[in-house]
DNA sequence: GCCAACGTTGGC
DNA sequence: GCCAACGTTGGC
């Protein structure tokens, strides 16, 4: 399995809307970038992703699932453009914030530090299991 | 609100 | 194919 990050402004998506679509999810759309597009087309049914608030908040605040592989993206005529749903899975008992991560040596590599402006981004197994830990939560049992 | 970093566009 | 100009993102 695979590990990701998304991205949203909580203004426009928030962790608490995307609790409110439950087990159905939603599509993750509006991404009009080729690396993160590429990314979302590399995701399967079942990869387990953080979810992180930009602008406000500035913490991976909830864990989300892959629902469904990536399919044309249903804001856009563009065939360019492609996206996944995902639902929510839990709550981060402790958000993980910027800083924390930026103050943890095992996380320095991260594309949220060296790219910040990507909007869905791999994570390593060993930068999961690590922001799991700090978040409160048992990475095994996820 | 500012500005650095990055991606995209378009003229040549 | 290069690169300047422009737009957008996101941390501060």
């Amino acid at each position: 399995m695979a590990y990701w990050l998304f991205k949203s402004e909580p203004s426009t998506w928030s962790w608490d809307k995307q609790k409110a679509k439950g087990e159905a999810g939603e599509q993750w759309d509006g991404v009009r970038n080729y690396q993160a597009r590429n990314n979302m087309r590399a995701m399967a049914v079942g990869d387990k992703g953080f979810f992180y608030h930009s602008q406000e908040g500035l913490e991976i605040v909830g864990i989300v699932e892959v629902s469904a592989p990536a399919h044309p993206d249903s804001t856009t005529d563009d065939p360019r453009w492609e996206c996944v749903d995902i639902r929510a899975v839990r709550d981060v008992p402790k958000p993980v914030s910027l800083n924390d991560i930026k103050a943890n040596s095992v996380l320095a590599e991260m594309v949220l530090v060296k790219n910040s402006r990507l909007s869905v981004q791999p994570v390593r197994d060993d930068e999961w299991a690590e922001i799991c830990r700090m978040g409160g939560l048992d990475p095994d049992t996820i």
